[in-house]
RNA sequence: ACCCCCGUAGCUCAGGGGAUAGAGCAUCGGUUUCCUAAACCGAGGGUCACAGGUUCGAAUCCUGUCGGGGGUACCA
């Protein structure tokens, strides 16, 4: 049970004098809270708004309540403060007790979930055969990351990236294939020359005038590309063969990515060519069932009310209706949505479906989420998680020079180098110092270079609340000072280094842990942040919110600074003192280890 | 026009009914014969956009105003 959790329910018989209802109590033990380390470790917040429902003196309360905690041998004080807050201080024995069981425990203390659930994650989702670019960063890295929490906390993900494989940059690729192909170098690399055709015809149409959006572009090598499309719809063998051809090729270049940035593979990737021929039937049975009906040449369904709004003042009151489809014929994403909740459900059975996705779709959710309820799906959770735009640092959205939205390999690149070239320069000035510096190899300070820049983008991403949009800038990100990546890895090093400079096997500090011992205020502090690794992860997960994760640790990794500067590990006064130290290292270690991995984000052994 | 999100220290952001509102950066001052100084310690810095309301208690909830961003059926 996690450290919050058993404080709680250290109130639960007090509490269940008072209020008998369930719900009602359950609200109130959650106004049991860390506090402040001025006011002890724990406040309980309950009495005064108890006091007002059962007209009594919030003080006395508080008092009558601390006099009916069970005898428990987790509490050192309980003391009634202010208006009638309660004050708790735990026991040094009991956070050592705590703090032992963890170590031995591989899951960190974590337990297995009262009911798991099961969940489909759609996220990253991009274009195939065009370059990733920065707005796909945060739907691939937070669905990444939320997909290892909900894992690690015993509950089941399926995950599936659903691509789009069927639009209208296929039809550029087959152009580009027809009019500008290197064919020594398809040969060569086909990933590469596939990237540089879809570049070449993007910038055709940007050079006749089309402007940005090569699906409104007005010209003819924009009108020549939709011709490809339509035909590749159509089932036009020749087209049909060149895009089977293409495809492995595209999905390659986007695992390219991910695997630089450390995705976990997808368990499915069904793009909208798996569920093109499963659209008719959604519409068909949508018509069947009189939820959607011909409107105007389209299939649409009406909004919740039942009603198309055409005037303006009917817009105002309703929810828009969903275009199912369009006069020409085509689907809508709606359709293929819905076709994708339909396989989902039928295939995967899941408790709760999430689409990490940027927040400017939300009303598209909105109305989505409804459509798929009146179809039948009212009992599957689905929610939009929903992210705030990467700005740049002027505050606008982050483009490229020419406007478009910018790619997101330069992005990594950029962050790598600067990482490369923070180590070197941190490494000239330790020398300077004459601090211990580990001399590495070339390759091995490539290889720090690598995670401390990748790991930098992604924890700067995720240690923002999810909901904001955020500045991009890669100085701040790989800043060696502050709640970043850098600095976690950094901690995590540093409890690497105790070990291998004392040359210590840690083995012994899992599967036997020795009895943890309290003897400095930065040790306590220690323990107690050590605990409170399950919460963390819980609240994270509850709301879905990386961000919980990175706060937790920085706080963490704030707490082992202050350790690490007042509590000498290998020169500790007794070999007690010693290997209970070098315990609490080992373990916060483990933790940042384990946080990080959970945020999708690497450590090294020595920076 | 309507709907949604946001407005907290110079900057970037946490906190979203609970005690004197926090952190990082920046600024200023200090620490290295000592396990990694990519580190640590200390100081200053606030009309929580504004105005009402609800509450024992409001940065937090409600209403309105101002400012910024986004969206508004055939792209999602």
């Amino acid at each position: 049970m996690s450290l919050l959790s058993q404080v709680r329910s250290l109130f639960e018989p007090a509490l269940a004098v008072l209020v008998p209802d369930h719900a009602e109590r359950t609200e109130y033990l959650g106004m049991v809270r860390p506090t402040d380390p001025k006011n002890g470790d724990y406040q309980a917040n309950f009495a005064m708004k108890l006091a007002k429902q059962l007209g009594r003196k919030p003080p006395e309360l508080a008092n009558e309540i601390v006099g009916n905690l069970p005898p428990n041998d987790v509490i050192e004080s309980a003391t009634v403060a202010g208006p009638g807050f309660i004050n708790l201080k735990l026991k040094d024995s009991w956070l050592a007790s705590q703090v032992r069981a963890m170590a031995a425990d591989a899951r960190l203390g974590v337990s297995a979930p009262e009911t798991p659930r099961r969940y489909v994650i759609d996220y990253s989702s991009p274009n195939v055969a065009k370059p990733l670019h920065v707005g796909h960063l945060r739907s691939t890295i937070i669905g990444d990351a939320l997909t290892r929490l909900l894992r690690f906390l015993g509950h089941s993900v399926v995950t599936d990236n659903h691509l789009g494989d069927w639009g209208t940059q296929f039809g550029m690729l087959i152009h580009g294939y027809r009019h500008f192909l290197d064919q020594a170098a398809y040969k060569a690399d086909p990933v590469r020359e596939l990237t540089r055709l879809y570049i070449q015809v993007r910038s055709e149409i940007t050079a006749t005038g089309g402007g940005d959006d090569e699906e409104e572009a007005i010209n003819p090598v924009a009108e020549a590309c939709r011709r490809e499309t339509a035909k590749l719809h159509a089932g036009d063998p020749e087209t049909v063969a060149l895009w089977k051809q293409f495809m492995p090729h595209c999905l390659e270049a986007i695992h390219r990515v991910y695997r630089r940035l450390g995705i976990l593979p997808f368990d499915y990737e069904h793009g909208e060519s798996f569920y093109n021929d499963r659209l008719s039937g959604v519409v068909a049975d949508m018509l069947a069932k009189g939820i959607a009906h011909e409107s105007q040449g389209a299939v649409v369904i009406p909004n919740a009310k039942g009603v198309i709004p055409r005037t303006e003042e009917e817009q105002k009151k309703e929810e828009p209706p969903a275009i199912l489809r369009k006069r020409d014929g085509a689907f809508t994403y709606t359709t293929s949505d819905l076709a994708t909740v339909k396989y989902r459900v039928e295939h995967f059975r899941p408790d709760a479906m999430l689409y990490v996705v940027d927040f400017r779709q939300a009303l598209h959710f909105k109305t989505f989420f409804a459509q798929a309820r009146r179809w039948g799906y009212e009992t599957v959770e689905m929610q939009h998680v929903s992210f705030g735009s990467v700005l740049g640092k002027d505050g606008r959205p982050l483009k490229t020079r020419e406007g478009n939205a910018a790619e997101l390999l330069p992005l990594i690149d950029e962050a790598t180098q600067l990482g490369l070239q923070k180590y070197r320069e941190s490494y000239a000035d330790r020398k300077a110092h004459g601090h211990d510096v580990p001399d590495l190899s070339d390759e091995t300070i490539r290889d720090i270079a690598e995670a401390v820049g990748v790991g930098a983008v992604k924890y700067a991403d995720l240690s923002q609340n999810r909901t904001s949009d955020y500045k991009y800038d890669p100085e701040k990100m790989l800043a060696t000072e502050g709640n970043t990546g850098t600095y976690m890895q950094y901690a995590y090093a540093r409890c690497r280094a105790i070990f291998r400079k004392g040359q210590v096997d840690e083995a012994r500090f899992r599967a036997d842990p020795p009895a943890v011992v309290i003897t400095h205020p930065a040790e306590r502090a220690l323990l107690l942040q050590l605990l409170r690794f399950e919460d963390s992860l819980l609240t994270a997960a509850a709301e879905l919110m990386p961000h919980h994760v990175t706060g937790y640790l920085w706080d963490l990794a704030k707490a082992f600074s202050g350790f690490f500067e007042s509590c000498p590990v290998l020169t500790a006064a007794s070999p007690e003192l010693r290997d209970s130290r070098l315990l609490l290292v080992d373990l916060t270690g483990r933790v940042i280890h384990q946080g990080l991995d959970l945020l999708g984000i690497r450590t090294v052994e020595r920076m």
